[in-house]
DNA sequence: GCTTGACTTAGAGTCGACTCCAACGGCTAA
DNA sequence: TTAGCCGTTGGAGTCGACTCTAAGTCAAGC
């Protein structure tokens, strides 16, 4: 798979492609003889893994830590295990939170509503004039 | 309150307040006589608003511009409202994924638990021999 | 009167994550 | 054989959001 190949089929472009091979977070990347790169499907499942560690907010310095666990071998395996155990009670905690700023929008969302029925924002403290 | 005290309600460095005021985040703060800054309570209250939209993902820029409509009063109320819904669809559908990336994120953390239980991650494709 | 410390400003620097540029190579089609 | 692509590289530039620095003001305490 040639670099826009892989590009289309990650929906990430081939700059960040070779700006991520340059950090470390692709490694080993297989070339033609003409020096152009030629994606495999290993390297799909784990640029899938590492968009998914990005989306949910890792830095790429971090997932490059796992890179390099992952390349030292099944001596890692509680090491990493430990790293995404840590990474999805932070996501747990962050959903949690999100939801809570969602609901606290909608109840803001809903005076808004009736603010707009009635032309103004304000809520007087106390009755109108008759 | 004077900047610290805010910072310290806020959560927000004062170096960082002071920014918000300067690209118009934060407008008409009071100042005292020696030219000090003045926070009120609606400060407060509009702080908190602000954050908790930044915390959702909605950049400054944006932010700033539902600045500007609050400034320009009532009827902007219409317009408000939308940019306030189209955030919390937005933070919806951010929600839903989040959820979706920590759920194979766990069953990625299951492979690991059994992995580290054995000592290695490939899972043979044959039984072993006797 | 002098030091200390919190505050002020404009503007420069930093950081993470890209994003682009210039200069070049190799393949194909006219 | 030359034009037009697609690919390569190192390195520079950009962007959002801070974060810090330098130089200054001002009030309080010793």
């Amino acid at each position: 798979m040639n670099i826009q190949a892989f590009s289309a089929r990650t929906g990430i472009s081939a700059h960040t492609l070779r700006y991520y091979e340059k950090i470390g977070l692709l490694r080993r990347v297989q070339r033609l003889p003409n020096g152009h790169r030629n994606f495999s499907e290993a390297d799909l499942r784990w640029i899938e893994f590492v968009q998914r560690l990005k989306d949910t907010g890792m830095p790429l310095e971090q997932i490059h830590h796992y890179a390099d666990l992952r390349e030292a071998g099944d001596n890692t395996l509680a090491e990493r295990q430990q790293l995404l155990e840590d990474h999805a009670n932070h996501l747990r905690e962050s959903i949690a939170q999100q939801q809570q700023h969602l609901d606290k929008l909608n109840d803001k969302i809903a005076l808004y509503r009736s603010a707009v029925k009635r032309g103004r924002l304000s809520c007087p403290r106390l009755p109108q004039p008759a």
